[in-house]
DNA sequence: CATTTGACGCCAA
DNA sequence: TTTGGCGCCAAAT
């Protein structure tokens, strides 16, 4: 695992229930404001069940993909609480 | 080691 | 406002 992965795993981790961060916000967060394009890269590759990666969506307000579709992606953020 | 891919984001038409 | 194109980064090929 590399250094910022992990620190992705970790900042994903740690967003609350009812929450979303966007790829922008959680590349930020790891300290490469401009990743946002690998942290979903990421997601995308290693999908664990600990890691909520429903819980990050495009900043344009977009639900961006899911291993599992994007349906399922969509019911958990509403199951979850989370509206536009 | 070099190139391509991809759950993205921003700017210019 | 919507679309297209360019940039950017990490992992896979």
């Amino acid at each position: 695992m590399s250094a910022f992965s992990e620190k992705v795993y970790a900042v994903v981790k740690e967003i609350p229930r009812g929450e979303v961060l966007t790829y922008k916000q959680v590349a930020i967060l790891v300290g490469n404001p401009r990743a946002s394009r690998a942290v979903g890269n990421i997601l995308n590759k290693n999908y664990h069940s600990s890691i909520p990666c429903h819980r990050v969506i495009r900043s344009d307000g977009k639900f961006g993909g899911y291993n599992r579709g994007e349906e399922s992606k969509i019911k958990l953020l509403r199951q979850e609480g989370y509206v536009i």
